[in-house]
DNA sequence: CTGTTGACTTAGG
DNA sequence: ACCTAAGCCAACA
């Protein structure tokens, strides 16, 4: 059966905008001083098992987002940016600055994450 | 439409 | 604790 492309119309493209968006409020709800993994993120989102796509999200986040992005981590609580790169030095102050120390390249997630 | 890619995760060794 | 392999999902060529 033939549907006309007017009716057949998609919010699909929408209903992904809606899983940024919503995956962007679960980041900005990170309290300050606290991190959360991506998987972790990417459930709460309603996005279980989509790590690699909350990553996607953050390369792809606009320059003049004011998302709190370097409170996102991996599991291990490595960042996930390569040691001695621009972004790790960049996320690792902003951390710091938070009062998230890091020892040998990783956070205390025991201490740290985020527990909403 | 199939194949790659990546700011990931988990289970095994 | 570190390395590998396989699984995962959306976006892109």
């Amino acid at each position: 059966m033939k549907v006309p492309p007017s009716q057949q119309s998609k919010p699909a493209n929408q209903q992904q905008l809606l899983q940024r968006l919503q995956l962007y409020q679960t980041i900005a709800a990170i309290p300050h001083g606290k991190v959360a993994s991506y998987g972790q993120l990417a459930t709460l989102a309603g996005q279980t098992g989509a790590a690699r796509w909350v990553g996607w999200c953050l390369r792809h986040l606009p320059k003049d987002s004011c998302l709190p992005w370097h409170r996102v981590i991996t599991a291990s609580g490595r960042l996930a940016f390569p040691v001695a790169t621009a972004g790790y030095v960049r996320q690792r102050e902003k951390l710091e600055q938070e009062g998230v120390q890091l020892q040998n390249h990783k956070v205390a997630m025991k201490v740290y994450q985020w527990q909403p």
